[in-house]
DNA sequence: CGCGTTTGCGCAATCGGTTGTTCGCATTTT
DNA sequence: AAAATGCGAACAACCGATTGCGCAAACGCG
């Protein structure tokens, strides 16, 4: 049972081992001159004795805290998808003994993002973009604190990345077209998050690009709850489609549902797709057509991006960010 | 248009001011003797030139970091219950200025726990548990560090808080034997997660106190999926059941679903009530009764622990941890 | 008026590290 | 053999705050 152990400072390992804490600091850091044999006894010497440098002592002196802000809007925070890209996040930041500071914002956001700013808190940040107002990226850039948005921007001086949403249902919607569907509904839930007007754009794409107009009275947004996703159903069935695609897994849930009370049979009598796939659509009955992005590769990109502003040496490449069109029963 | 503007530091407030910075920093913290006037300029200066300590510097001064470590186990971080809880959690911390340190644990979770402690980057850690194993509540009484536990726990010498599950599912079942059901089944989720086992004690107590003895036959876990609620709740109308007791909000839709699905009337031919409340069961067809706590609350109230053990004077009561069972058309 | 007490404030050490510079010594160059 | 070079390690300043202690002026009181 170890016991209650003493915490060493740099200058206990100094004094023990005989040397100055130069020394050992230099030993430790692998910066500026210092013989390899000494090293192997400082090295040894903290091995022994578990020590690890005070991270807040490093701060001071290295003007640096080893914390990443991550910015995450508290009515989304549930999702799925921020699930997943908190995780990619998360894994990536614990490898370069980064730690994470979670900031749920929510109307008052703003005063959260600015004392991780103003009291050198962070290193730098993530921002999570869902909807495009808010001032927070002004407030960055005017702040010079690096950090990366998730999601989109249109400022080229702005490192951002996201999911290749518009491309990725683009192609969904292509392969609905391609088998010979002609009436496709799309439902989605709140219409103001971005995400959502990306799978729309790439909806639309998909349509133009053979001369097809999709009809603006099948889209259907602020489904959130079963109620109202039978209602919705209702309307997609009174307006003779063919096929329904989704934007995410929850509404996709809820619909499926609906249809199968109605008996309306799935592909039979209407194919079912949904622009986000996650772990609910594959073992539905049927097993839901959806699109599989790596979210979670998509946090860790993020991270490394954020982690190589801050000058540290990247250990891997950045992931591709590509996607996977799964083709399951309900589109067969 | 703010050009970029220094960061001042407290000895340029102290040169500025043309007194010590000894000055400045009591005029701030408002310890120590210091006369009214000099408090009144430096707040006034301060105040003007938007001045804040830094923390880190501060940090090393007063060994405090005002940093709280969250540690969520990483499979269940999206799950409503969570997401209300750092909701809570988060909005308490900022209120004292302590940020949160977000800890996702994985397989590996006790190297990060151990960082944070070994570093000094936490004053105090909020565990929040789902299963009983883990040492890291061993580890964290042997290391000193303040902890609270959401959860769970035996031990005496360990601050712990929780929903009042046990209590609340037995008052929810009482209600269902009360109206007359005498064959109920239970369906949840994961089976070894604790706050099942809690809300299985709470349907047992209920019976017990009746005399009565839940069939073993009419427990069923491990229902994640819409595949296995269709199982599940074909077994049940062979089991000739009165009524459906769920663990949670996500297998109760899923039950819901399906009986819809096979046409059973509810609540004409079969009672439903959820043990946990969530955004989904009100707006449901037929809404669900269900038993809401207040999750939120419950973070809060975890985070003013750890606040107090830390020192801090707190400006609140914990918040009454209770609850509500909601009644509705499920169970009419 | 003199003396003890209180009040307001600054000096300097401290927290636990990092880093530019210097210094002694061994090795190499000429 | 003297001068130039290189190496390993230590000194001391510094990062930006907090805090124990001491000093001088102001105050209270007999």
């Amino acid at each position: 049972m170890a016991q209650e152990r003493k915490k060493y400072t740099i200058d206990d390992i100094a004094r023990e081992l005989g040397v100055s804490k130069t020394t050992v600091s230099r030993a430790l850091s692998g910066k500026g001159r210092i013989g390899k044999d000494t090293v192997e006894r400082v090295r040894a010497f903290v091995e022994e004795h578990e020590y690890r440098p005070n991270r807040v002592a490093q701060g001071l002196a290295r003007s640096k805290t080893y914390n990443l802000g991550l910015v995450i809007p508290g009515e989304y925070s549930g999702m799925p998808f921020f699930r997943d890209c908190i995780d990619g996040i998360c894994q990536e930041a614990y490898r370069y003994n980064y730690d994470i500071l979670f900031v749920v914002t929510r109307e008052d956001g703003r005063a959260q993002l600015q004392r991780l700013v103003d009291n050198h808190k962070v290193d730098g940040i993530i921002l999570t973009r869902t909807v495009m107002n808010s001032g927070h990226v002004e407030f960055l850039k005017k702040s010079r604190m690096p950090f990366v948005v998730i999601g989109p921007s249109d400022d080229p001086e702005v490192t951002s990345i996201d999911n290749p949403n518009r491309e990725a249902s683009r192609e969904l919607t292509d392969f609905l077209l391609m088998k010979g569907l002609r009436r496709l509904a799309l439902v989605g839930g709140n219409a103001s998050h971005y995400v959502n007007r990306s799978r729309k754009r790439g909806f639309n794409d998909a349509h133009q690009e053979k001369g097809f107009h999709p009809d603006p009275a099948l889209l259907f947004m602020e489904v959130e709850d079963y109620r109202k996703a039978v209602r919705v159903a209702d309307q997609i069935m009174l307006a003779e489609c063919d096929g329904i695609v989704c934007m995410d897994e929850m509404v996709c849930a809820l619909i499926l549902s609906c249809l199968r009370e109605k008996g309306i049979a799935v592909p039979a009598r209407m194919k079912l797709a949904s622009m986000y796939d996650g772990s609910q659509l594959e073992s539905n009955l049927p097993p839901v057509t959806s699109i599989r992005f790596d979210t979670k590769g998509l946090g860790r990109n993020a991270c490394m991006e954020i982690l190589g502003m801050l000058g540290e040496e990247l250990r891997d490449d950045l992931f591709p960010m590509n996607y996977q069109v799964i083709l399951r029963e309900s589109t067969q």
